[in-house]
DNA sequence: AATCCGGGTAAAAGAATGTTAAGAAATACC
DNA sequence: GGTATTTCTTAACATTCTTTTACCCGGATT
């Protein structure tokens, strides 16, 4: 039999994680897009929307240039640390754009405030058409944290330092973090990362997790930085 | 509104790198392309332009000559330094386009700027066509990290450097680097590099991915720069 | 409080991969 | 055509990784 689930949606809808200050506005824009057939996830300041830019689950990020605490310039550039994932920067007149935009600091396109929602969106497609080519999806290295998942070099880090994960473990740890956040049940770990359906009495599930956690630093509160949810499955914690 | 498919052309729509710093016209320019049926990738910076066209996913470059750091013609030595893909030029008047295109770099055409949209996709139809002959689609070289794979030569280096590798080991050394960054089965190794099913207890593929293991150098980090995926295959860093 | 059940972990058992070397097959050379 | 050389595969053993087993603990339930 064919698989039809996989052909079902016509387009995987983008996600769009939208970062500005100005609460209004930021609403405004996330409705347009929204209505325009993007998965849009609104923050409010730089330091969560650095964190869940690098968090793997976003397709593109919108930055404002003038935020309080972390501007977008420099939630640029600690996204750009780890990763090539597109990035649009929002702007005022005046920013010296070319700078941003050029080779110091790699944002993909910019548009000037205020905008119109309507070129937002085209943009943001414009960009998303072409970075399909260019970026496998799922190959984006995946920050939870202290941790950094790197799929394409098969390489875990914490705290900039590479862990040394066998192969399963590594598949785990790469599924909770792509799950961070929430409690991913033992049966989904078995089935993506393991490729085979749990079965009754089947241990392999804690035995590597216990590995892993032996492996990964702490919590600043000294829990591992994977939790236990009873009868639930395990969650990595989004910090 | 159009919606553009990968599937919906019945011609191989042609792979096209964009690199121009000016963000406007290299986004006018690559949706005028687009619409025009051929699939752009663009990109403002000459370093990442060089990877990019290097990566033997592209049909034909297209570079800007003026850019801050790596300049179009710096980014086009690069190219020719390993590959002989097509590449145009875009220039502004007065730049010496005599030299560019003529043999001392060997660029396949140009145009100046500014430039009609309708004028760079007849041209590069034109080149395309006549490349069409010449280029076999896969003969481009790969390059992963400080790998380079020449298929045409049948020749892998290392750091510039060429590797005494076997027939076998050339073949499956180049599947993994055209599918570098995810893993590769060994049962999809056996068929694409030993033309044959892979059967139980067969340990042919190990044995030569431990010899290409010793014939090539390691990563930074110390590692391998083939991963073992546990029970999925093998994979090849991309750095 | 007693019991049950899910989970933590150490250690043994089992399975896959790394590695070397010898034999078989293919190729090159005379 | 025959021999020498190279290359590939098979076999065997070493190593590493995964799974199972076993026992313990602690929270949940009764």
């Amino acid at each position: 039999m064919i698989e039809l689930d996989k052909f079902v949606g016509e387009k995987p809808m983008a996600a769009v994680l939208l970062v500005d200050d100005d609460v209004e506005l930021a609403e405004m824009l996330g409705d347009y897009l929204a209505q325009d057939g993007f998965v849009v996830t609104t923050l409010h300041d730089g330091l969560s929307g650095a964190e869940a830019a690098l968090s793997g689950q976003y397709a593109i990020a919108v930055l404002d240039v003038m935020m309080p605490g972390l501007s977008g310039v420099e939630v640029l550039r600690r996204i750009r640390a780890v990763s090539a994932m597109p990035v649009l920067m929002l702007t005022a007149k005046g920013d010296d754009m070319d700078r941003i935009v050029g080779l110091e600091l790699g944002a993909d396109d910019y548009v000037a405030k205020p905008c119109q929602p309507r070129e937002l969106a085209a943009r943001l497609r414009a960009i998303l058409r072409r970075s399909a080519h260019s970026a496998e999806p799922g190959s984006a290295p995946l920050v939870v944290g202290e941790l950094c998942i790197r799929p394409e070099q098969r390489l875990a880090e914490w705290a900039d330092v590479a862990v040394d994960l066998t192969s399963t473990e590594f598949n785990l740890l790469e599924v909770l973090a792509r799950n961070a956040g929430r409690p991913v049940s033992k049966s989904d770990l078995s089935e993506q990362a393991l490729g085979r359906a749990l079965v009754r009495f089947d241990r392999s599930i804690d035995v590597h997790l216990s590995s892993i956690r032996h492996k990964l630093g702490t919590l600043a509160d000294g829990r591992s930085c994977i939790q236990t949810v009873y009868r639930q499955g395990y969650q990595l914690i989004r910090s």
